[in-house]
DNA sequence: CTGAAAGCGCTTACAG
DNA sequence: CTGAAAGCGCTTACAG
């Protein structure tokens, strides 16, 4: 690989003199400049990342730190990665995807080294034990997801509370008096996935304000659990008359389930979720459901993080940012007559 | 962050001794290594991996390049991205993941300015237009998948071939006759998933010398058309007795279609498929497959890859290697009477 | 409008 | 067994 001084010296020039030609930091003859973009084309030169870093403290790279639970339906994941990907890419950065199992370990090796200049923290819990190593580091952080103490950080996540108000309205506003939710399993919540209880709780309380019950359950997380856990929880509610599902394998089993029991949607059953647009593609979902929008998230993460990143002055103090959910009324929720 | 100087003064010693302290490249005295030792944790020092790749020409990452379908089947792509992941730290090596619409770009970027020490890439067509991109650039290469022309690369990927005639085989054995393939979806031939005729044409071939009807299909990528398709596939053979399925989104839905059909299995059809241990367990599949092995083939590249890094001389020329599958019998074909 | 020089934080021959 | 120095390839004050 040619370096800068390749370029210079061909171009009869100094290598200060290229390097204000890349970035544009002072003004250059017409006729300099031009010499200088031929010679580069030329000889193909790319400046080196390293040395770069090395000279302006920036290594234009961002961490996203994913975790991997044996125990999770997959597809959810992948739904934060390509929008985090796409957004760095697109205010210059490229991204270091660690998996390590031990992720406080990881941040500080990517951060302490300055392998990155920011971090993306993704499927955060509780209790997540990474978060004292991304205090501890140089970087600023975005987490997506809510942790407990989410001090000296940023975070951003979806307003479940908004998400599970919405919801328990449009079946108030629907006549239905008597609904079932089924939660993530209940491993998530041991794990400390907060958005479990910040979606289950609000339900339940508006509910009890407009006069609904709702009797809430925990899902399973894979084939064929997830289906007999669903039969076994409509059989206890017979007289339920509608669906509340806040569960990715659950509702993807739904269709087949349904299907089963003869049951059709919205006639026999009324059913209302919560996903992303791209979950309801992939597995063609017709419920009404309100979107968790996981690009959005994923790239508002992303431009927050920059944000900080390149000027922390004017980033101000840490926060919590929600992004508010919209429902998408896909005609799944029948009207009950008084 | 404290530098290698900083170290090096507080032990009383030079830059060089922090240096090879570090890297065991030269023996130092047992009491000069522990005051070093002790300095190191005390300030927490940990090298800056700019500097150290400037110095070195390693970056100690490895450039992974995805492609995003719009209409594939998303659970497929992350079965190796972990595998690939987990194997580059084991070998300590951090993973760069580039996402760009254009792989090609991507590859010079990342390559040219010596941001990765070699590139592992997925998704591979017959005609992948970022195999030029992939030659031109200093870093060696992995593919995972096979294009047509492997010309100054290395690439790994199943043995297609051996995978068909060793599921035809079980089905001949098992005294099967006539049976239904369903293939990938057509456009993933359009794009060149060379997969797609790797697997098919050997089971055709094979279930010719083996006096086995071949009628051969292509799926589709998501429901519900996936489900519809089965149905007429299925309409249109009543005589055939089993089912080959090679199609992530066909399998996944599979159970449900054929519960609709009142088919029960083995009993009324014999099914035997291609996919992961993964993916069967995501989904929960009771059937025979050949296992396809992602994590196999994810760790096999990422060996095979440092090798090339490490020992380019040692690595000897560029070959495809083929990872022979395995039939992981489940009992979903049934022994037909003669 | 341009250049010479220092510096970023490492590693590694060269010397002793 | 250890140190002084050069060098990796950039950027950016400092000077003119």
């Amino acid at each position: 690989m040619p370096t800068i001084g390749d370029v210079a010296r061909r171009a009869g020039v100094s290598r200060s003199t290229v390097s204000y030609a890349l970035s544009g930091k002072r003004t250059i003859s017409r006729e300099t400049r031009d010499r200088i973009d031929r010679v580069i084309a030329e000889l193909g030169f790319t400046p080196n990342a390293g040395a770069r870093a090395l000279a302006t403290s920036q290594t234009m790279v961002l961490g996203l730190l994913l975790q991997f639970h044996a125990d999770e339906f997959a597809p959810a994941m992948l739904q934060y990665v390509l929008p985090v990907s796409e957004a760095a890419r697109r205010l210059g950065y490229d991204i270091l995807m660690v998996t390590d199992a031990n992720g406080a370990g990881a941040i500080r090796r990517i951060g302490d080294s300055e392998m990155v200049d920011g971090i993306v923290l993704l499927d955060v819990t509780h209790d997540d034990p990474r978060l004292d190593s991304l205090r501890s580091v140089r970087q600023p952080a975005v987490l997506i997801g809510l942790p407990g103490d989410t001090r000296d950080l940023d975070a951003i996540d979806l307003d479940f509370s908004a998400a599970a108000r919405q919801i328990v309205e449009h079946l108030a506003a629907n006549g239905h008096r008597e609904v079932v939710l089924i939660s993530p399993p209940h491993h998530v919540v041991e794990r400390g996935g907060s958005y479990v209880w910040r979606f289950r709780d609000p339900a339940v309380e508006r509910g009890r304000e407009l006069g609904i019950r709702v009797h809430a359950y925990y899902g399973e997380s894979r084939p064929p659990a997830v289906q007999t856990s669903v039969h076994r929880i409509l059989d206890a509610h017979p007289s339920a008359t509608a669906l509340v599902v806040h569960n990715d394998a659950t509702i993807a089993a739904l269709p087949a389930v349904l299907r089963d029991r003869g049951i059709v949607v919205p006639r026999d059953l009324s059913v209302v979720s919560l996903y992303s647009r791209d979950f309801a593609e992939e597995f063609s979902l017709p419920y009404t459901a309100v979107e968790s929008a996981a690009d959005t998230l994923g790239r508002r993460a992303v431009d927050l993080l920059v944000h900080r990143i390149l000027d922390p002055a004017k980033a101000g103090p840490h926060a919590v940012q929600f992004v508010e959910p919209v429902l998408r009324d896909r005609g799944s929720v029948r009207t009950l007559q008084g």
